[in-house]
DNA sequence: ACAATCTTGACTAAATTAGTCAAGTATACA
DNA sequence: TGTATACTTGACTAATTTAGTCAAGATTGT
């Protein structure tokens, strides 16, 4: 299971993008200093972003990045996939019929793990950036 | 966020043990032989177990490890706890009023990593030993 | 006595994370 | 047209964490 920087800044930062979201693009460099994330880091993060078509930048002087689409279109699940924080707790691969440790059959934790995956995706697919902002205005910054 | 081999092997060697919980206490080296597991890192973790009361050793030849209690009143989150592997989805610490990147208030994130933190400590609190091996009684090996 | 087993601490190779560095491309605006 | 701003992309790396190994010993059953 994964739940690192990268996918927690890409949350953070589209959030801040979903707030900051008039008709001008913003930049990464208002984002890193609002949210204090590197700005090297955050171009590798909006690289794959933009990749994954959840946001599209405009180049030039008062360019930046834009979403594409409302915030409440974009689910949690869509921005971790893109950073490839994939919720993954099996251990072994899922389609081979081979368990963990090398054994020839399904270790006997493999359903339990299976569970928890399908628990935390409901969780990230509920959710979308309209939910993440509407739930902290009262503590614009 | 962590979910490691360690916790995963000390569910793993549980609900082996749970399983063959007859009179007689079960060595750890029959669990490395059936899980695949290092004897060596089960040592780590059975010591862990022993500390945090979910296990009791019986010295000495044929001796072993046995639950303290009954699989069902077993939880995950015991076990889970037990060595160390706390699911932490906040960055910064909870008690205190500063949030993550050093900055002087909570994240605008910091209410939706704190609700999958109840959601999946929801999960390992309502899974016990018990529901894990009526689970795979069909695959036993 | 002796073998099986638990007990505990120290150590380490490999992998991962969380970035940094760097060189370039595109665009807006004066 | 020059230049500042901002996006684009790949390569690199220090620090940390993980997943163990190694080792030396203490206890107990037979
Ligand atoms: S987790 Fe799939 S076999 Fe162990
Ligand atoms: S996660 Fe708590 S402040 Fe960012």
């Amino acid at each position: 299971m994964k739940l690192t920087s990268k996918g927690r800044y890409a949350v953070m930062a589209l959030a801040d993008l979903a707030k900051f979201n008039s008709m001008n693009p913003v930049s990464l460099r208002d984002i890193s200093l609002r949210q204090g994330i590197s700005l090297d880091f955050l171009e590798q993060i909006f690289y794959k972003l933009k990749k994954n078509n959840i946001v599209k930048s405009i180049r030039g002087t008062r360019g930046g990045y834009i979403l594409t689409k409302n915030p409440e279109q974009i689910k949690l699940a869509n921005i971790l996939n893109a950073v490839d924080e994939e919720v993954k707790t099996v251990q072994c691969k899922k389609e081979s019929k081979k368990g963990c440790n090398g054994k020839t059959s399904k270790c006997i934790t493999h359903n339990l793990w299976d569970e928890l995956e399908i628990h935390i995706n409901n969780f990230f697919e509920q959710k979308n950036l309209k939910d993440l902002i509407s739930n902290s205005i009262e503590s614009r910054n």
